[in-house]
DNA sequence: TTGTATGCGTTATCAG
DNA sequence: CTGATAACGCATACAA
């Protein structure tokens, strides 16, 4: 038995489909209806289990109330719990989230971004892989509401990130600090731009004995402890949490191995035995800001929100100086 | 200017709006047509840049290769990675997904299979928070194809999962052959079935000195480890990484706490400083399995596929021997 | 080989 | 207050 329609609750309520359709809308139009009627059909359709088909209504109306997260590597943790957090808050105004990843890849991405436009979305919220407002604009339509997360693009005022120079700062602080002179930098690609910016910024401050690019991915990390090892510098900054869950699958020796420095949280930190500093970023914060970014688009009340920039915090494992006095402590 | 219709290009080809349709639908129907008018066709509807109206042909095919993905919990790391390899693998087949999140809660389950017949979703992948075969089947549409994934429900055959029974022994074993007499078990809720079946296998083959039960988050596992400190059990079996995260980040003295049991992977476990157990599910065959037999379904060749147990792995951090003996090691 | 006409389930417009 | 009726964009049975 098919899904009741308006068309059967109108025909076994005696009535017509567009009363019905009043009817079960609610809002004002509904008041407009005899109350007798009204509940006549309202006890008809949940008897019937009567729900609108929302293709219907969407082709009707225009209106999916379906956002697309398009974003850059969902398997990394931090994405995971982003589109968590995304979902959950999307969810309680009633929209609904089609995941699309773009595992790292441009091709992946454009080939998404060009999907889109088809499958009816009222709102896309964007983590570029690498990206430039024109080649956004070509191929979205028109005022498709947007909103750019995690990483800026030029000329697109409808974003929301982490503040990626503060976050470089603090880190970088937080290793003069202890007294680091010379780095090597574990980085992904340089054509994404928080990769690119961590980069930039961190070279600035220290003197870069060596740096190993590759995919944002734990091989990354592991490919360039192989090529640091010897090379001895006071820390290695990885440019995301993956290169550094990599980096520390190599080291065999915590006792002795330079500070880990890394861009995201890592798990069970203050239980490792070697010296690390993370950036811990205000994922909540992140989901929520965004949500609402793309929410004023869609309500219409707001189409070019500002940018938003959070802060965000920078963690130690323990209290150390280089690498010579590493210190055992059992307090967190 | 509005996205470009069949109808727009009918009227620039001279033709019609079937014979546009027929043309742009590929296959069989399009060989039908001229070539000369074909190529027309095609040629106008990539110079304006048509794109199908997916809801509109949803709506008169009943079909919108969308499939749904609810999840008992996606901020949990073991569910995002199943999530993104599920994702790639529909994209790959031309479907899409829709994220949908329970966050633990089964009311949150319930309103998403109410919700979900009205999305016109293909086909649903569902891990359960607490299910039924009766409550499944009351509120799903008569025959949508589902797979149930990481936990069977009873008279539900499609169905992909890792083999609890045997990753519960395997753990077991590992635990017995390190001496193991005494546990303590952190345990999520014990209406999911994960958690239950765990709880109750390990109560068979050790001495429970006690148990703590809550949300399998890691503020769980931390309170279960004020719990059981004092108590001193040879180990700390967890039923989920959650937990085991939760317990580690209370733990000061990592050299004299006893062995930390956990059903699925704890990152950098190498370097972790307590004797860990830990098991390795196949999450790539998960993935691939049940998108596999959603695909059988979906294109009817098969609707009734059998369960499918993957068999794991259980993973130590290093040779050791109960609390007493345990050694440093540099090794993997 | 091609065009016409109908319907998918809704919402919205326009009469009554 | 309520009921026809026309779209929305597409696929398809039926004609030609």
């Amino acid at each position: 038995m098919p899904p009741p329609t308006l068309e059967d609750i109108a025909k076994e309520t005696r009535t017509s489909i567009s009363t019905v359709s009043r009817v079960l809308s609610g809002g004002r139009a509904a008041n407009r209806i005899s109350a007798e009627t009204r509940e006549r059909v309202l006890a008809a359709s949940k008897a019937m289990g009567y729900r609108p088909n929302l293709l219907a209504r969407g082709l009707r109306t225009r209106k999916s109330h379906t956002v697309a997260l398009l974003i850059s590597d969902i398997s990394n943790p931090y994405f995971g719990q982003l589109a968590a957090l995304i979902e959950q808050r999307l969810h309680a105004q009633g929209y609904s989230l089609v995941l699309c990843n773009a595992a790292g890849d441009v091709e992946r991405e454009t080939e998404y971004l060009e999907l889109l436009p088809q499958k009816a979305i009222d709102g896309l919220i964007l983590v570029p892989v690498s990206r430039t407002k024109k080649s956004l604009m070509d191929v979205l339509p028109e005022n498709m509401p947007l909103v750019v997360l995690d990483r800026p693009i030029p000329g697109i005022s409808a974003s929301v990130s982490s503040d990626h120079d503060h976050m470089a700062q603090i880190l970088c602080d937080a290793l003069e600090r202890v007294g680091v002179k010379t780095v090597a930098i574990a980085c992904g690609p340089q054509n994404i731009y928080t990769h690119r910016r961590r980069c930039e910024l961190v070279s600035k401050r220290f003197k870069v004995i060596d740096t190993h690019e590759g995919r944002a991915q734990p091989e990354t990390g592991r490919a360039a402890w192989q090529k640091f090892q010897s090379l001895r510098p006071d820390a290695i900054v990885c440019t995301n949490n993956f290169l550094a869950m990599g980096v520390m699958e190599e080291i065999r020796e915590p006792d002795t191995c330079p500070i880990i420095a890394a861009f995201d949280e890592i798990p069970v930190m203050h239980l490792l035995p070697v010296p690390l500093v993370a950036i811990r970023q205000d994922i909540p914060r992140l989901a929520e800001s965004c949500v609402e970014q793309l929410m004023v688009q869609l309500t219409g009340e707001n189409m070019n929100p500002e940018p938003i920039a959070l802060s965000s915090r920078v963690l130690t494992n323990r209290p150390f100086h280089l690498r010579h006095s590493f210190v055992r402590h059992s307090s967190r």
